[in-house]
DNA sequence: CATGAATGAGTGTTCATTCAT
DNA sequence: TATGAATGAACACTCATTCAT
């Protein structure tokens, strides 16, 4: 009998060394040899696991917002609301380390997948459940696509240094009380 | 006698090679070969107009910055300011072919930029400008950092494909009508 | 008790898979994994049939010279001795598909066997028991060695191409008739 | 003004190297590295005289065939015709060790050609040019098409090993006198 | 100023081989 | 016996950079 390996574990545990890699040096730092040298395997690894790097990045890119869909469908939050809206909001955007980590990447995608159709394809999803996040927590008469205009354009400032993650948190917190 | 060459327009030029490659193939084939190809100048010759490959990028990413803001002294909108905010915002977004290109460019030097100091340094400038832009035409009693905000916010959603540029189009003109 | 396999056989049903690579894509795609794959084998058990691709392909070498021997052997053509002549070396040559698969196999390993010590072997074989086959099939009074050489010399060029089947099998026969 | 180099021959140096390659190792050696270390160039220095493998590969190979057409339409032999032919169809044979070299790169390629359509095409060339010239030379009464298949029998078997240098110039020499 | 030759390290990918299970 | 995980070196090819001319 084979050592016997969980695939889709391992294939999470090297999206993970992607992430990291993005975080520290860059996207364009992404390469095979990075991620193996990151998640401790040797390249050859990898390829049990993922054909092609394409493929590797398309699903880094995959649970990236995988990651962030399981966490607010987990989410219960209590409250008016208004405090439901922003509660569920806040958990998108790069308010702290980790979110920060997971925004960046995300967005380090999005520029890669304006030439990789694979890519364009996971982001479009991307973008639609957060239209429908939106649709779901705007308040009553409120327009649920300015709301998400609103909490993306937060984010890119805060991911390219422009607001701080306190500006963007105060940011949203007025745009719900003005709704 | 020395040959004179005008070294600005020469770096300007090459510039707009980048930008070539970047709308054509993606700004992860941006390599000194590839915009000396397209600039039809030999890779040696970039050599004496930029030390490096960053530095080439830098200046690219710089010269669209530039050029944004250029059209946008030059432009003497007349009319309301509820107009006059209107079309000089427009000028900023993705709304026809030119400006798309130009605010993809910018957008694929943010992602790089994540991971490269020179480049944030000159986007944080980039929006410097815009934010001193939406504070001089928000209207009266409009926050301007939420106008700015919500532009970038439609910017990317056009970008990434998920809002068509009338969609955008339509959504700051409603934005500025509620204002 | 452990399970009995007949190694024997296992080696020949592998050395078929070897061939049916080289045929579909050539000889410089025969890998282990090639083979493995096209057997329904994984890689790992070949190790137990073959200890290195080497040997491997000698095998496959090997069998196919024995292929065709024992079809010869065991064929009892009927007739004059020209046409006994004509049955068995038409048997050897690339006339129809399986003899083509055949030849051209037997002629990859050849060319490979230039600089492998071990098929050279195993063609150095093949080739004194076709010499045998055409001393004892030349007609009286026909130069054995010069039937050989011509036969050899048909065979390539319908591989290479420069002939057909049907001009080659044309130009065995009116060479038997000459003799 | 920059160093100029003569492309025609550094690419003429290159291919005489990938024939060094393919007699001392095989033609399974023939990788870029291995060019470029038997030639003395780095590797990249490879990549401006032939953008990829293949386009080495057909020209060395290409290269084979003009070496030996150059040297026949460069002789000039006296005597009969019968010593005629026989001057020229040695000039192609494997029959010392320049030409046994020549010879065993050519069947190397052919080999290789089974699976590549550019080198089947130089080879069809190379074929069809060695059917002209014993065209030419072949003895009046004596078909040029036998000739021709017997002179490539006779080259397969030296190259081979079934048959010495001497024993096919031998053959070659009786078949000549008996047509 | 401009060229293009040259380098050598980098890329993604493939591979034969080893080995614990 | 058989599996498939894992390694690490090899492959072709691309690249930024250097430099003699």
């Amino acid at each position: 009998m084979p050592k016997l390996v969980d695939h889709a574990a391992r294939r999470r545990e090297l999206a993970a060394a992607v992430w990291r890699v993005i975080a520290r040096d860059g996207v364009a730092e992404v390469s095979i040899r990075a991620v193996a040298a990151e998640s401790g395997w040797s390249s050859g690894a990898l390829r049990h696991y993922f054909a092609t790097r394409a493929e590797l990045l398309a699903f880094a890119c995959e649970e990236v917002v995988a990651t962030v869909t399981r966490r607010i469908e987990q989410l219960q939050p209590q409250g008016t609301p208004r405090e439901v809206a922003e509660a569920l909001l806040r958990e998108t955007m790069p308010l702290d380390a980790e979110r920060h980590l997971e925004s960046s990447i995300a967005f380090a995608f999005l520029a890669l997948g304006l030439g990789d159709p694979e890519l364009a394809r996971v982001q479009r999803a991307h973008f639609a459940a957060m239209a429908e996040l939106c649709r779901v927590v705007a308040p009553e008469g409120a327009d649920p696509r300015r709301l998400h205009a609103y909490v993306d354009g937060l984010t890119v400032q805060v991911l390219a240094g422009h607001l701080t993650a306190e500006e963007a948190a105060a940011g949203l917190s007025a745009y719900l009380d003005d709704c």
